[in-house]
DNA sequence: ATGCATCGCGCG
DNA sequence: AAAGCGCGCGATGCAT
C-alpha cells in the first residue's frame, strides 16, 4: 500500500504552571487547559498548511488516516493528541527525533540541533520559541501569525529531516518506531486503579508511622547534613564517611548498601526505629510511581505506556516523560496494579541470560556454549572449578551465586577487588566475603578458562583503534564480517551502528562523547557494548514478529523480556507461540542457542 | 526561582 | 596496566 506521508506539527496552548517541563504528556493533554492554537500540517510534499483552532477538527477528519503514514518530531507528544482528542490512529507511525536518535545516540535528538547537524544550509534552522504567547489561551491575530510562521517552519524541517535519514534507515527500526509509538497510543494494558490507590495510601500510613516511632523529623532524616549533625550532637555517633567514586572527596556514608552505614546500624541496634525511619524516608519509589501510574492512565483504564526509542547508543529502549516502566520493583503491588483488560492475559517471557550466551557466541568459547546449549547449569559448573568440587544449583544456593556472579560480570574484564565487593555487597544476593587470594583466584580461573574471551577484550581494543585509523575503516571481526569497523562506529547486523561519537585516543586512554560529556571506552567494556546491541537486535526481532500476529499486542519490552498482551483461552498454545518465536536463531547467528522462559497472569507479576 | 551535578536506587 | 555494562527518576545541595 502506498500511504500518504502526513507530516504534523501541532502549537498548544502552554502557561508557567501548565507545561511539558512540569507535567507529563498525558497529564498535559487531558487537562482541562489543554488547547490547539493550531496545526501545521503537509501532505506528501505539498506546501505546509496552517489550520488555526477553530479549522483544526474538519482538517483532521478530511483525512484518510487508514492510509497515512504520520510523520512528527517527538511523535509521543503530536500522535498522543491524535489518539486521546481525536481518537486518530494512523496507519503507521514515523518519528524524526526517534530516528536521529536511532542514527547518532550520543547527541542531542532537538529539532534546532539535528536540523543544524544535518543541514549546511542557514535557511534550514528551528526558529525561537514565541515566549510573548505564553499564557495566552486566545491568540490575536498578529501573533498567531507569527505562530503559524514558526510552525511551518518545524514541519518543513520536519519533512526534510525524515527525507533525508529515510534512505539506509533499516525497515525494521522504523517498524520498531511505530510499535513504540502504538504503546504509547494504541495502549492495551490497563490499571487497576482501586488496588493502586489502597496501596499508596497503605505506603504512606506506614512511612508516617516509621516517623513517628523514630521521634526525629522527616526534614532531618532526608538531609545528609542534618541527618550526620543529628547523628553526632544527638546520639554521640560519629557519621560514617567514604570517599566518593565520582568525586574522590569525602562524602557521608549513608547509602542503604554502604559497609560504614551498616556497620553503625549493627553496632547500634538501640536506635533500630530510627535507621527504619531514614531508610524509609529516603525511598519514596513507590509514592512518587504510583501517582505517576494514575496520573498516565486513561479513564477508561489503559495505561499508555512511554518508551524512549534508542535511549542507549547500544540500542536498548529507555524510560521516558517521567515514568520508567523499565524498573519497576519485582514481585511489587506497583506490577500487580498493571493488568490484562477482561477476557485478557498478560504473556510474559525474558531470555535466559542472552548476553552471557551472546558472548560465549562471538567470543567462540565452544565448551561455553555447548553448556548453554544442553542446558547445562553454567553458574553452578563454573562454581564447580571455584570450589573444587560438584557444585549443585539447589543445594548449594551460596556457590551457586558465586558463580553466577563471576559468570556474569567477569566476561567484560572485572577485577578481583570489584568482584570481592559485589559479592560482599549482598546488593543482588547473599553476602559473601571471599579472602583476598580467593577473589583473585576467580578472577584468575575465569580469564583462563574462557581464554578467548579474554582473548576478546584485547581485540576490541584494536577495534577501537581501527574506528580512528581511516586506513582500517572495512575491518571486519566475527562469522560473515558480522562487525564491520567504521568511522568512529561499528556497523552491527541490523545495519544500525554502535556508536562512539568523537572517539579519541587521550594519553593512551580511549574517550568518546556522550551529550558533550566525555566517556571512557576500553576493551572490555566495548565487548560489553557490542553484546548488549547484539542482544537487543535479537529481542526486538522477536518483538516485531509477535506484533504480527493478530491475537497478540506487545504492551512493552524490559531488555530481555517482552510483555504482551493476548487472548484467555488457551493460555499454553500462546506462551508455547511465543517462546518458539523468540527461540529462532538470528540469521547472522545460526549456532546461537536461545532459551526463553515464560509466563502468564491476569497481571504483570504472579 | 531555576538549572546542573551528584548520589542513591530501581531494573535489565 | 587495568577497568563489568546500560538506563531514568527523585531528592538534595550548590551555583547562577
Amino acid at each position: 500500500m502506498v500511504m500518504t506521508l502526513i507530516t504534523l506539527d501541532f502549537e498548544t496552548y502552554y502557561s508557567v504552571e501548565y507545561q511539558l517541563s512540569k507535567l507529563t504528556t498525558m497529564e498535559y493533554i487531558r487537562s482541562k487547559q489543554f488547547k490547539i492554537w493550531g496545526v501545521g500540517i503537509k501532505i506528501d510534499n505539498n506546501d505546509s498548511e496552517w489550520y488555526s483552532h477553530d479549522e483544526v477538527e474538519d482538517c483532521l477528519a478530511a483525512i484518510n488516516w487508514q492510509e497515512a503514514d504520520l510523520v512528527c518530531h517527538n511523535a509521543l507528544f503530536d500522535a498522543a493528541i491524535l489518539s486521546e482528542r481525536f481518537n486518530i490512529i494512523p496507519a503507521y507511525y514515523s518519528d524524526t527525533a526517534c530516528m536521529a536518535r536511532g542514527l547518532s545516540p550520543n547527541t542531542s535528538a532537538k529539532l534546532a540541533e539535528v536540523a543544524k547537524r544535518l543541514f549546511d544550509d542557514e535557511s534550514m534552522r528551528k526558529g525561537d520559541e514565541l515566549v510573548k504567547a505564553k499564557g495566552i489561551v486566545d491568540l490575536p491575530p498578529e501573533i498567531e501569525e507569527e505562530i503559524a510562521k514558526y510552525c511551518i517552519q518545524d514541519v518543513d524541517l520536519t519533512y526534510a529531516i525524515y527525507s533525508k535519514l529515510l534512505p539506509g534507515f533499516p525497515q525494521s527500526e522504523l517498524n520498531l518506531i511505530d510499535a513504540t509509538t502504538r504503546m504509547f497510543c494504541q495502549p492495551s494494558l490497563v490499571l487497576d486503579r482501586e488496588r493502586l490507590i489502597q496501596s499508596l495510601n497503605d505506603e504512606i500510613a506506614n512511612k508516617e508511622k516509621k516517623i513517628e516511632a523514630a521521634g526525629v523529623e522527616r526534614a532531618v532524616l532526608a538531609s545528609n547534613p542534618k541527618f550526620a549533625e543529628y547523628l553526632q550532637d544527638e546520639l554521640g555517633i560519629v557519621p560514617p564517611t567514604k570517599i566518593s567514586l565520582q568525586t574522590n572527596k569525602e562524602t557521608f556514608a549513608f547509602g542503604k548498601s554502604d559497609p560504614a552505614f551498616i556497620q553503625m546500624q549493627e553496632m547500634y541496634p538501640q536506635y533500630k526505629s530510627i535507621w527504619d525511619a531514614r531508610l524509609t524516608v529516603k525511598s519514596r519509589l513507590k509514592e512518587t510511581r504510583a501517582s505517576r501510574l494514575l496520573a498516565a492512565a486513561r479513564s477508561d483504564r489503559k495505561l499508555n505506556i512511554p518508551l524512549k526509542y534508542y535511549a542507549a547508543h547500544t540500542g536498548r529502549f529507555g524510560g521516558v516523560d517521567r515514568l520508567n516502566l523499565q524498573n519497576m520493583p519485582r514481585g511489587s503491588e506497583l506490577r500487580k496494579c498493571i493488568a490484562a483488560p477482561d477476557g485478557h492475559l498478560v504473556y510474559v517471557a525474558d531470555y535466559s541470560n542472552i548476553e552471557a550466551r551472546m558472548l560465549a557466541w562471538l567470543a567462540d568459547e565452544q565448551d561455553l556454549l555447548q553448556q548453554f546449549a544442553s542446558g547445562t547449569d553454567v553458574y553452578a559448573a563454573f562454581a564447580s572449578t571455584i570450589y573444587n568440587r560438584k557444585i549443585n544449583g539447589k543445594t548449594d544456593p551460596t556457590e551457586r551465586f558465586v558463580g553466577k556472579t563471576a559468570v556474569l560480570g567477569l566476561g567484560y574484564g572485572m577485577g578481583w577487588r570489584k568482584f570481592q565487593a559485589t559479592l560482599s555487597s549482598g546488593s543482588s544476593g547473599p553476602v559473601v566475603e571471599l579472602p583476598d587470594s580467593e577473589a583473585m583466584s576467580v578472577v584468575y580461573n575465569y580469564r583462563n578458562k574462557f581464554y578467548k574471551i579474554a582473548r576478546l577484550w584485547k581485540v576490541a581494543d584494536q577495534m577501537l583503534a581501527w574506528m580512528i585509523t581511516e586506513a582500517l575503516h572495512g575491518n571486519t571481526y566475527g562469522p560473515d564480517g558480522l562487525l564491520r569497523i567504521e568511522k568512529n562506529s561499528i556497523r552491527l547486523p541490523n545495519e544500525m551502528s554502535l556508536n562512539y561519537t568523537n572517539l579519541r585516543n587521550v594519553n593512551g586512554e580511549y574517550e568518546y562523547e556522550r551529550h558533550g560529556k566525555p566517556i571512557k571506552i576500553y576493551g572490555g567494556k566495548l565487548v560489553e557494548n557490542i553484546i548488549q546491541a547484539l542482544a537487543r537486535i535479537v529481542i526486538t526481532d522477536a518483538l516485531l514478529q509477535i506484533n504480527q500476529l493478530n491475537n497478540l499486542n506487545v504492551a512493552f519490552t524490559v531488555h530481555d523480556e517482552i510483555i504482551a498482551v493476548g487472548p484467555k483461552q488457551d493460555p499454553d498454545t500462546t506462551m508455547e507461540t511465543i517462546t518458539q518465536m523468540m527461540e529462532v536463531r538470528p540469521p547472522w547467528a545460526s549456532t546461537l542457542p536461545l532459551a526463553v522462559e515464560g509466563g502468564y497472569a491476569d497481571r504483570y507479576s504472579k
